[in-house]
DNA sequence: ATAATTATGGACAATAGTTATCCATAATTG
DNA sequence: CAATTATGGATAACTATTGTCCATAATTAT
């Protein structure tokens, strides 16, 4: 009962992607440089935003991935969902209807009570990350990440996209 | 991202300890078979029940299991935490700290918007299941099961505990 | 005391899920 | 046409879950 890492890897690509200009693409080898990460596996988190429609993604050169939505409108729930699944964690095996007590399907209308339950409060998790969007995280991101690791990513950035300011 | 299927059988498990007379205890053999249940894997569940204080065991003949509470003293999440453990499900790599614009450990004393908004929808979820007792489930379980089940289950207990009824 | 019953916990094997890599292909740019 | 970039299938390594087995300890009844 664990979320994959994957699900970190692209949250934070996403809020990276947030930051970016407008119209802008990044590449997912910038993407996994910038945070370490294999560039492989990331691509397969990428692919799984991109099927869920949160990004967009360009090919060829001056190609990569930018932002389908304004962070505004893209939720956690979401994220959260285009990585891990939209699942139940709580999956009912039916016990009730097993061992030598067990009655023909027909007899249970509805879940039971333990089912009911833990999907309640399954609800009450996806109703707490439905809200908060991508631009609540990018606002704190902003408040709280360090100034000298913004210089940084900034030069980063600069030395590394293709062109940056020239034009 | 899903519970393991250990918690469904704990829970059903402690459901039907809580139906029990008081003082009378359960031999795993018995609540195998009662759901169908692989018994080595479920005294595994059982055990970890035990460990977390939620239900007691008496070795010997006429040993067994038994709720260590009243059901109304046992909520689902202690069912839950007990099973499934109670580490939390999202869990922080400190990717921000990884890559080339990563700064020291000390540079980022709290942990950054993404971890505290998952841990906020886990605390939901949390919260929602400890105001559920096995007693509600208990309750629940009594209005919906089959008559027809009831009638068995009846049946097949007094024809498979020791001496019932018989003194 | 002895025999029967029952839980414990360690070791182990099988299965499934996650993480990671590689490559051939397709699309886009210039 | 050449270079760049994403896609998705195949595969391997690793990890967690599921399931089994057994030697041991505790308890009860005779
Ligand atoms: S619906 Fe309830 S009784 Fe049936 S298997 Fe699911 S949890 Fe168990
Ligand atoms: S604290 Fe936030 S930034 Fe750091 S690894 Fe966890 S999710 Fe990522």
């Amino acid at each position: 009962m664990k979320h994959s890492d994957g699900l970190e890897w692209a949250i934070h690509s996403c809020t990276l992607l947030a930051a970016l200009p407008a119209d802008m693409a990044l590449p997912r080898r910038l993407l996994a440089e910038f945070f370490g990460l294999p560039e492989p596996y990331l691509a397969k988190q990428l692919q799984k935003l991109s099927r869920a429609g949160l990004v967009e993604t360009r090919r060829g050169p001056k190609g990569g991935y930018a932002l389908a939505h304004k962070p505004k409108d893209i939720s956690m729930l979401q994220l959260v969902e285009a990585i891990d699944g939209s699942e139940r964690h709580f999956r009912c095996s039916e016990l009730r209807r097993c061992g030598p007590t067990g009655m023909p399907p027909r007899q249970y209308p509805k879940p039971c009570g333990i089912a009911r339950t833990m999907w309640r409060a399954e609800a009450a998790w996806r109703r707490e990350l439905s809200q908060t969007s991508l631009a609540d995280i990018q606002q704190l991101g902003l408040q709280e990440t360090p100034p000298e690791q913004m210089a940084k990513a900034l030069a980063w950035f600069q030395s590394n996209l293709p062109m940056e300011g020239k034009k």
